[in-house]
DNA sequence: ATCTACATGTCCGAAAACGGCTAAATGCGG
DNA sequence: CCGCATTTAGCCGTTTTCGGACATGTAGAT
């Protein structure tokens, strides 16, 4: 199964996008962390229509014109950070939520440092919102891409 | 049937070579291990065209001068050790092998650690070139002659 | 006959280390 | 006493590490 991926620009900084060519697998700073490598197989095709709807989704949101994204998402992780991640779309624009709140979402209370990894590794930043996900005493505590682009996130949502 | 002997230097230490008289049977580096000794009823011929065509092929070898040797030898041993040390005839010039690889060379690849133990005990040192084959981890493992002088033959072919 | 020791390498399970945590326990300066 | 900063000790999935078990041929010791 073939990988088509795209780069594009941001306000806080370059972008990867990754589909399987049907829906977004991946969306990375590629400043920050756990970043992946392109692979000499993948295919860069920026009219791809998934890779279209993104842009234009992320472009309204950083335009604050749009509070919810609508684009097909295919994150791959293992069975809990696929629930986690599911987690993380629940939360809506504008509100943040502490780490053992989201544990709790999927059932887990006492999951919380495990809940805390799997954010860690969402591999659709920004459209998966685990940026909305805060320590209980309130510090951001830690964001793949960048702690001060975090801070930036919620700002534009109103949170801080 | 009678055997011809004969000792002679090398920059490794001293050599024992052995014959039936017509083909190299036996090279051993007499400060190493499995080292036989001089048998009352084995002649001394350092005449012996065998011997002769050795001891200039292993010259231009140290004098890096020589990738191949030409002189008939005829190791005794098991069938599978035979096989094993054909194996390693095979194995170029100042290229390196795994055991695992060399394994997989006759049809074996399972037969790792006979593998092993058959490169231990060729009986024709330097010439059916078991100091190419090292762990699959790059470690040299081990060698009859002493470790230090496979490293130095694994330098001399660049390997190292 | 059996058992052991070898110049190995792969696989699998168990155990430990590692995080984008957090509530409760301590320790201090008012 | 109180408030606040710091430490401690559980919690939990994932990743990494580590220790056996096993496959294989031969010689030498029991």
């Amino acid at each position: 199964m073939t990988s088509y991926y795209q780069l594009q620009d941001s306000p806080i900084g370059e972008l990867l996008l990754i589909s399987n060519g049907d829906a977004l697998t991946e969306l990375h700073l590629t400043a920050g962390k756990y970043v992946p490598s392109i692979q000499p197989d993948w295919v860069q095709d920026s009219k791809r229509s998934v890779f279209e709807q993104t842009r234009r989704e992320l472009d309204e949101y950083f335009n604050c014109k749009r509070r919810v994204f609508t684009m097909p998402i295919a994150p791959n992780g293992t069975e809990f950070q696929k629930q986690a991640w599911i987690a993380l779309t629940k939360i809506p624009f504008g509100e943040k939520q502490t780490y053992g709140q989201q544990a709790a979402m999927i059932g887990r209370p006492k999951a919380v440092r495990a809940i805390g990894a799997a954010n860690g590794k969402n591999p659709i930043s920004i459209i998966v919102p685990c940026h909305r996900v805060i320590g209980s005493n309130g510090a951001l505590t830690g964001y793949a891409g960048g702690l001060h682009n975090k801070e930036f996130l919620l700002k534009l949502e109103g949170i801080l």
